[in-house]
RNA sequence: GGAGGGGUUCCAGAGCGGUCAAAUGGGGCGGGCUGUAAACCCGUUGACUUCGGUCUUCGAAAGUUCGAAUCUUUCCCCCUCCA
C-alpha cells in the first residue's frame, strides 16, 4: 500500500492548518499512526456537519493508520464554548451514555472494521477525565497554561466581545480537551489530534501540553469549515439537520440531500464526501456537461458509504421513479390508511398533521390555498377534501407536498 | 454592594393603554420561472374553527383598568458603569 496520507489529504482539501506538516508527512509515510478525532455526544446522532471528519478517519485506515475516536462523555459533561455564542445545554450521564451508543453505529457504518491493524478504537474520556483530582490536575495540567493566553483564544475572544458569558466551567474545556489528547498520546501513542478549524486552538493546547510535560512532539491538524455557497452552515438546515443515523434520517432523504446540492458546492462535495480519485473528479467535471448527472453521481456515492451500496441504488431508482416520471417510486415514506376509515373519508387536513407532514391543521390549510398539495399529481384546491376509496388507484395514492416531497398513501 | 439600561412571535428589531396575533428586515415554507440548482418575482409565516369567530402568546407572578406587550408591585435573568 503506497503511504501518502497527507498528500492525499492536501489533495481533497481536507487540510486547513497543521501544527508541522512536514514532518508528521514523514512519520506517516514511514510507519502507521495513531490519530484521533472527538465527537460532541449532545445528540443521538452526528449530522452531516461531522461527516468530513469521518471520512478523514476512513482515509487514515485507507493509508494504513489507525483512526482512534474520542466519543466525549467526560467533555460533554462539560460543553464545549467553541463556535457556540450561547452556553449548551448540559446533558446528564444517562443521555450521554445512549448517544454515545447511537453514534457509534455510523462509526460502525462507514469505517472499515475487518482490518485488525486499522480498525477504529473507540474511547470515552468520561474514564479518565471524572477520575481527575482537582487540586492533583490543577498542579500537573493547570501549571502548564496561561490565563494571559487562554483569553487569546478564538472561542474565548468571541464570547468576550460579544458580551455573552462564559462560565468557568466552559473555560475549562480547552484544557481538558489537551488533558484527553495528552492521555491518549501515553497510553495510546496517539500522536496526532484532527479537528474542524474551530478546534485549532484546542488541539494546539493538547500539542503544547504534551511537549511541556512529556518533551514529545505531537501534531495537530484541522480540516477547514466547509462553506456552502449559500452562506450557511453544512449540515443544519432550518427545518433540521441531515442527521447520519438511519432511523433519523432515511436513505431516500439522504440521497435527496446531497442532490439537492447546490450547483457551486458540487466539485468541492465530491472531493470531500466520497472515495472519488481526485484526478478522477476533476476528469468528470471536465466531461460531463450536465450538472445534475454529477449531482446524482454525487448523491450515489455519498449514500453508498453510509448505507451501502443496494440502499443507495433503491434511493436512485425512486427518484428516477418519482421525478423523472411522474410516478411512484418504492422507497417513498409510506403512510398507511385503514380501509375502515375510508369508509367515512378522511379529512386531508387531518391527514397531513396528523402524519407529520406538517405541523398543525393551519398550516396545512395554507399549504392548499397555495397550491402547495398534490395527490397523484393534480393540485388540491379544496381544503375540506374528504378523501374516500375512489381517490385511490388500486390501494396507492401519491401525496405531494411541494416538487420534492412526497408520500405514498397505502390502504391496509 | 451602588447607579443605570434591557428581556417582544424562528432570529434581528419596532411598538409603549384600545385600530396588536403585534410594523420592518432576515430566515423558513409554498407557488411561478427552471434543471429536484442559483438568481429573480408572488404568496405565506401562533393554534382551533360550523369561516361568524374562539383560544393561547410580548421574561414570571400578582394588580390597576371597561380594556394591558404597553401602567404599578414583587420576583427571575442579561448587559453597562462605579466600588
Amino acid at each position: 500500500m503506497k503511504k501518502m496520507f497527507i498528500k492525499e489529504m492536501q489533495e481533497r482539501g481536507y487540510i486547513n492548518q497543521c501544527t508541522n506538516i512536514e514532518s508528521l508527512n514523514e512519520i506517516c509515510n514511514k510507519k502507521s499512526i495513531s490519530g484521533y478525532i472527538g465527537f460532541d455526544c449532545t445528540a443521538s446522532s452526528l449530522h452531516v456537519g461531522s461527516l468530513l471528519q469521518i471520512m478523514i478517519l476512513k482515509m487514515m485506515q485507507k493509508h494504513g493508520h489507525r483512526p482512534i475516536i474520542l466519543l466525549g462523555g467526560g467533555t460533554t459533561l462539560i460543553g464545549d464554548p467553541s463556535g457556540k455564542d450561547t452556553t449548551r445545554k448540559i446533558l446528564d450521564q444517562n443521555e450521554i451514555k445512549n448517544n454515545i451508543k447511537s453514534i457509534k453505529k455510523v462509526f460502525n457504518k462507514i469505517l472499515n472494521t475487518s482490518d485488525k491493524k486499522t480498525t477504529p478504537l473507540f474511547v470515552n474520556n468520561a474514564e479518565w477525565l471524572t477520575k481527575l483530582n482537582y487540586i492533583q490536575f490543577l498542579r500537573d495540567t493547570g501549571s502548564h497554561f496561561t490565563i494571559n493566553k487562554m483569553l487569546t483564544f478564538e472561542s474565548v475572544k468571541l464570547r468576550l466581545d460579544r458580551e455573552q458569558s462564559l462560565s468557568y466551567m466552559e473555560f475549562n474545556y480547552m484544557i481538558l480537551q489537551a488533558f484527553d489528547f495528552y492521555q491518549l498520546f501515553k497510553t495510546n501513542n496517539c500522536i496526532l489530534q484532527i479537528g474542524g478549524s474551530d478546534q485549532w486552538g484546542n488541539i494546539v493546547s493538547g500539542v503544547d501540553l504534551i511537549r511541556r510535560r512529556l518533551q514529545k512532539e505531537a501534531y495537530g491538524l484541522t480540516s477547514p469549515l466547509i462553506t456552502l455557497a449559500s452562506g450557511a452552515k453544512m449540515g443544519k438546515t432550518e427545518k433540521g439537520a441531515i442527521w447520519l443515523n438511519e432511523d433519523q434520517f432515511s436513505p431516500y432523504d439522504y440521497w435527496q440531500f446531497w442532490r439537492n446540492t447546490d450547483d457551486r458546492d458540487v466539485k468541492k462535495f465530491l472531493n470531500f464526501f466520497t472515495e472519488i480519485d481526485p484526478k478522477e473528479i476533476e476528469n468528470i467535471c471536465q466531461k460531463e456537461k450536465n450538472i445534475n448527472n454529477l449531482k446524482i453521481l454525487l448523491a450515489n456515492e455519498t449514500t453508498k458509504i453510509l448505507h451501502g451500496e443496494s440502499a443507495s441504488k433503491k434511493a436512485e431508482q425512486t427518484a428516477r421513479d418519482t421525478f423523472k416520471k411522474g410516478g411512484i417510486g418504492s422507497e417513498l415514506p409510506e403512510i398507511k390508511i385503514e380501509s375502515e376509515q375510508l369508509e367515512k373519508g378522511i379529512n386531508i387536513l387531518d391527514l397531513i398533521a396528523k402524519n407529520k407532514i406538517l405541523s398543525s391543521k393551519s398550516e396545512a390549510r395554507r399549504a392548499i390555498l397555495n397550491k402547495g398539495f398534490k395527490i397523484d399529481g393534480v393540485v388540491i384546491n379544496d381544503e375540506k377534501k374528504n378523501l374516500k376509496k375512489k381517490d385511490f388507484k388500486k390501494n396507492i395514492l401519491k401525496l405531494s407536498y411541494g416538487k420534492k416531497k412526497h408520500f405514498l398513501l397505502k390502504i391496509i
